[in-house]
RNA sequence: GGCGGAAUGGCCGAGUGGUCAAUGGCAACAGACUGUAAAUCUGUCGACGGGAGUCUACCAUGGUUCGAACCCAUGUUCCGCCA
């Protein structure tokens, strides 16, 4: 149970408005995922995320598998009865961790070997373990296991990844189709490569090959450039196949996702909202604000008066601001409410935009719009 | 009234002759955060100056010393204990 179509394409861009039906429900495109490790969205209760039109969340293999372990989950008969999310749900792989804690590990064709972060005891992760445990936990979505390389990267390590990644989307794909229910879920693959233009198109070309029901874009916002993540998509653009899923890991931020959307991308992950969020950042409309900041110690205004969230329509600066510098939980959740649907909220006025003919001058707006002068400049 | 102890930068609190504009912590202010080892991390934090540096500073005044937050004397205030 799982198809995707396109219903909508800017003309001028190239960036799709779609469906895509899965065992929990439609998921209508772009989207955004709050990111959920734990089985958690930090900071933010199920019944806010329904609020603010989150369709699908992620959760964590290899978090997941350490605490509470796949016999918790199982006896609850899966992540999504466990957490009390009934939405879809993408489980990433614990590929990200193979990058994110790479000095507790090894890493060789076989899998990683890998101490736990938690009490240092040692596991091995491969594409077997990521697709057994993803089975488990019973997400709509499972994510090949890959290897995700640092940044900056020398083009030999860099193909290293490339044909890991490769060789373990075969022995994922084998295992998934093998063992997994593919009535209740499905399998993406990712392709990796860096910045390097020779390394993407071949990554590419692997994994597509291998027939996936979606792909994903690996191993960008690592820290290159905006202009280097740009470049790279525009390359993939032309290569990835029209009539599936592309899913752009670990973005994010609110220029990156309108951007890679013009660029054909049709799902986003990050946790810049929550993480953000929890740190008194917060994205508006006319870009970001340190509510820490003494300068808005006494503003009478919501934060973002466009914004239809709980936040913004119950709560001054000035109280927020408040809650901020007193490290008062109340914050953490309010900015963390306000930021995820600010970023729904893109992808979901990006898809009416794209519907609507319309998309360009939306882009174009939103860009004027948004100031960030310290941001990640690109 | 007697005896003992203490006074340090916005606060708490180290330092007990030179390397002290003075360790730490807190507060304050600023910055970072992109498939979450993050309710975390980083920076600034006496004044002036871009900087070199200059000035003012460890209760007050006086003294010892080449040199004092640090030693001595007196005073002030606070805290104990005894009458």
């Amino acid at each position: 149970m799982f198809e995707f179509k396109v219903i909508a394409q800017c003309p001028v861009t190239g960036a799709r408005a779609g469906e895509l039906i899965t065992p929990h429900g439609i998921i209508h495109t772009p989207v955004f995922m709050p990111v959920g490790t734990l089985a958690s969205v930090k900071a933010i209760q199920p019944r806010e995320l329904e609020e603010i039109n989150a369709q699908i969340i992620l959760g964590n293999t290899y978090h997941l598998y350490l605490r509470p372990g796949s016999e918790v989950i199982a006896n609850s008969g899966g992540l999504h009865s466990f957490m009390n999310w009934n939405r879809p749900i993408l489980t990433d792989s614990g590929g990200f961790q193979v990058f994110s804690l790479a000095k507790l590990q090894k890493i060789t064709d076989e899998g990683v070997l890998c101490r736990s972060h938690i009490d240092g005891s040692q596991l091995t992760m491969s594409p077997e373990w990521s697709m057994r445990m993803q089975r488990v936990l019973g997400s709509d979505i499972a994510m090949c296991f890959d290897q995700c390389c640092e940044f900056p990267a020398t083009h030999e390590k860099a193909e290293e990844a490339v044909r890991r990644t490769t060789l373990w989307a075969e022995r994922s794909l084998k295992c998934f189709n093998s063992e997994n229910d593919s009535e209740r879920q499905t399998l993406f693959g990712i392709v990796q490569g860096s910045v390097y233009d020779d390394l993407r198109l071949r990554s590419a070309e692997e994994i597509t090959a291998m027939g996936f029901k979606g792909y994903a874009i690996g191993g960008l916002s690592v820290g290159e450039s905006h202009e280097a993540m740009y470049h790279s998509l525009d390359v993939l653009n032309g290569v990835m196949p029209e009539d599936k899923p592309r899913y752009l890991m670990g973005v994010g931020y609110p220029l990156n996702i309108i951007e890679g959307i013009a660029r054909g991308i049709d799902m986003f992950d990050c946790v810049m909202p929550t993480r953000n969020g929890r740190n008194a950042t917060v994205f508006v409309s006319t870009g970001r604000l340190n509510m820490r900041g003494k300068s808005h110690a006494n503003e009478l205004i919501p934060l973002d008066s466009d914004c239809d969230c709980y936040t913004c329509r119950n709560f001054t600066r000035s109280y927020l601001r408040h809650l901020a510098v007193c490290g008062e939980i109340l914050g953490s959740e309010l900015f963390s409410l306000h930021n995820l649907r600010f970023t729904i909220r893109i992808a979901e006025l990006a898809r009416q935009a794209i519907i609507a003919g319309n998309f360009p001058k939306f882009m174009e707006d939103f860009k004027e719009k948004f100031n960030d002068d310290n941001s990640i400049s690109s």
